[in-house]
DNA sequence: GTTAGCACTCTTTTATAATGAGTGCTAAAC
DNA sequence: GTTTAGCACTCATTATAAAAGAGTGCTAAC
C-alpha cells in the first residue's frame, strides 16, 4: 500500500486535531472540520489503511484514532509545514537578550525560561561544557585566611573556576603572587591534557620551595576539571507539563520527575544525538523508558565548530511540532550568536 | 476546658496515627492501638472536647478525626518527643561531607540531597547570601579577547564573582595588571557600601588614564553585587512529595509547583522568620496560600553571628515532625561548622 | 471509487442500592 | 462523677445495573 495524497491529508488532519484536542479523533470530525470533500465513510476507509501502515492506532474498538510514534515521525518528516515566529515572539526574545547581563549562567537561565514560556513545555538547557581542549587564560591565587587560599582559574572559554585550598600557615599573599606569576608563565595558553603530561616536572624544578603547596593546587585543579564536566542543566516550565492532559495521571508525573531529578540521565539524553543541528526524538525513539511517550526536541550550540552544549524542549508526543521546532532552532541560533561574542 | 493528661495522650495518639496512615483516625483505633486503658466511648468523649478546643476536626460526620494546624502546633510545642539521629543517619551525613570538595556550590547541593533523602520530603537550601558587609579580598582583571576582559572579584566570604566586560581595543594584559594592582590597593578589605561612597573619586584621580574603563568596571561590579543578591536556591526531592497521598491530587501538585518555580517567592518564604535557629511553620502559619496545607521546617546557618542563608524542608502538614526537626537542626549545625572553616 | 445505512462494540455516564466506618446520645454500670 | 455498652443515625465509598454515546466495519446501492 502506498501513501497517496488523500491519505497524507487525512493523516495530517488527524494529527493536527489530536494535537489540539488530545482526544481520539473520528472520521466524522475529520470530514466536518477539515474540508477534504469526502464523506466520513471514505475517511474511515483511509483510516483503516493508515492503521494498517502503522501511522495511527485505536485505543479501543469504538474510539477514534490516535497517532502512533511512527505517524508523528511521518508528519514531522513529510507533512508538517514549518512555522514562522510571530512578531510578538521575535520581540520577546529580542528584549530578553538586549541590554542584559552577559554572564553565562544568566544567559542559560534566561534561555530556559524563554523556551518553556514560549512553548508551554518543559525546557532543558545545558550550560557550556568545557572540553578538554579549553585552555587556561589566567591563574590567580588569593590568600584568604591563615591557612587557606583560593585558586582561581580563567579559561579561554570565559568560564571561571575557583576552589579553596589549605596552605601552610607561613605562606603570605606575596608568596602566592609569586606562585601565580610562575603558574601563569608556564600554564597559560595550555589545555589540561598538555599540562598533565609535560609541564609538571618543569614547574617542580623551578618551584622547589613551594613544592608541596603546588602539589595540592594542581591536584585540585585537576579534580575541579573532572567535576566540572558534570554540566549543570537548567530545567524550567515543569509546571507547564501538568497542564497537559497526558499528565493528569500522577504516575506519569512521577516517572517523569524521577528522571528529571537525575541530572546524569538528563545529560545523556540531552547529548544523545548523532548530528549537530536540530533533532526530534519521538516517543520510543528516546532510548529511555521513562519518557517513552514524550517527545524531545533538541539542538546544539557551538563555538567555532565545537559543540558547547545543547538545549531542548520536552513535551508529550502530542506536541505542537511545527511551533516547537521553529522555536528551538531559533533559540539555538541565538545562543550561537551570543557565544560568538 | 483544660488539657488534662489523658487529653494530651489522645491528641498525641491521633496525630501519630494520622502521620502514619494519612487516614482520619477513629475512637476505636485509638483505644485498640494505643493502650490508654479506656474504651472507645471514653475516647469519643475526649475527642469531642479536643474538637471543641480546635485541635482536631472531622472531614465529615461519619469520619474519624484529623489534626488541625492548631493541633499540630500544640503537638510540636508540648507533646512531641525529640528524636535522636540513628547511627545510620549519622554515618550517611558523615560520609557525605568527608573528603569531598569544599566548593560552596557542591556543599549546598549535597546538603539539599541529604535533606530530601533523609526526610523524604522536598528540601530547599539557600546558598550563602553575600551581605553588603562582605568585603573585597582581591580583584583581578584578565584580558580575554581584543575587546574583552574579565573582572574577577573574590570576597572574604569565599564567594567568587566574575563578569565579562568590553574594553578598548588597545588595552593589554599589562594595562590590566596595573589596574588590578591599583584596585587591589584601594579596595581590598572594603565593603560595597564604603566603596560606593568614598573611594571612587580617589581612584579616579589616580587612574585618569583608565578612567572610562574604570567606569565600566565599577558599574558592573555594582550591578553584579545587586544581581547576586538573588540567591540561588537548591530544590530537591520533589519526587518524594508525589508519594505523599495528599499530593495524589494533580491540582495540589500544580499549586505547589507554581510556587516552587518562582525563586523569588521561595526566597521570601525561606527567610520569613523572626528568630535565628529552627523554625516550624505549620499550614496557614506560612503566609502563603499555595502552601497552606504544608509545613515548612527551616533553620538558618551563619558565620560569626551573621546569617548567611537558610535551609528547609517542605512537606505536608502531616509531617514526621520529630524526625524532620532533628534532621534540619543537625544539618544546619553542620553547615555552620563547614562555613566556619 | 464513494457513500448511506445499520448493527455492533466498548467506554462513559447516570441512577440506585448496599456496605461500612464512625459518631453522638442515652442509660446502665462502676 | 466517670466510664462504657448499646444503638440509631450520617455520610462517604463501593458495587451493580442500566442507559447513553461515540465510532467503527461492513454491506449494498449509487
Amino acid at each position: 500500500m502506498k501513501m497517496n495524497d488523500r491519505k497524507k491529508k487525512v493523516l495530517a488532519a488527524i494529527i493536527q486535531d489530536y494535537i489540539q484536542t488530545a482526544e481520539p479523533v473520528g472520521s466524522r470530525t475529520i470530514s466536518r472540520k477539515y474540508k477534504l470533500g469526502v464523506s466520513p465513510a471514505t475517511i474511515r476507509n483511509e483510516m483503516a489503511d493508515l492503521e494498517e501502515l502503522g501511522f495511527i492506532e485505536q485505543p479501543h474498538t469504538s474510539a477514534g484514532r490516535v497517532p502512533s510514534d511512527i505517524g508523528y515521525r511521518y508528519y514531522v518528516d513529510y507533512l508538517m509545514e514549518p512555522e514562522q515566529l510571530t512578531p510578538d515572539q521575535e520581540e520577546l526574545i529580542e528584549s530578553s537578550y538586549k541590554d542584559k547581563s552577559q554572564e553565562i549562567g544568566r544567559i542559560i537561565t534566561r534561555t530556559g525560561q524563554l523556551l518553556s514560556r514560549m512553548t508551554n513545555y518543559t525546557s532543558m538547557v545545558m550550560a557550556p561544557r568545557r572540553e578538554k581542549t579549553a585552555s587556561i587564560k589566567h591563574i590567580q591565587l588569593v590568600h584568604m585566611m591563615p591557612t587557606q587560599a583560593m585558586v582561581i582559574m580563567v579559561l579561554d572559554t570565559g568560564v571561571v573556576q575557583h576552589q579553596l585550598i589549605e596552605v601552610a600557615e607561613n605562606i603570605t599573599q606575596a608568596d602566592l603572587e609569586q606562585v601565580s606569576k610562575v603558574l601563569n608563565a608556564k600554564l597559560s595558553g595550555l589545555n589540561m591534557e598538555r599540562i598533565k603530561l609535560t609541564i609538571l616536572s618543569e614547574i617542580y624544578l623551578e618551584m622547589a620551595k613551594y613544592r608541596t603547596f603546588m602539589d595540592v593546587a594542581l591536584e585540585l585543579l585537576h579534580e575541579q576539571q573532572e567535576a566540572a564536566s558534570e554540566e549543570k542543566i537548567y530545567l524550567g516550565g515543569l509546571y507547564n507539563m501538568l497542564n497537559q492532559p497526558e499528565f493528569h495521571n500522577i504516575e506519569k508525573v512521577k516517572t517523569l520527575l524521577s528522571l528529571l531529578e537525575q541530572e546524569k540521565m538528563l545529560q545523556e539524553i540531552l547529548l544523545d544525538k548523532k548530528h549537530d543541528g536540530i533533532s526530534v526524538r519521538i516517543g520510543v525513539e528516546n532510548n529511555c523508558d521513562q519518557i517513552k511517550d514524550c517527545t524531545m526536541v533538541t539542538a546544539t550550540y557551538q563555538l567555532d565548530d565545537q559543540v558547547l552544549g545543547s538545549i531542548g524542549v520536552l513535551g508529550p508526543t502530542r506536541m505542537e511540532y511545527a511551533k516547537v521546532i521553529t522555536i528551538v532552532d531559533h533559540m539555538a541560533r541565538i545562543l550561537n550568536k551570543v557565544m560568538d561574542k
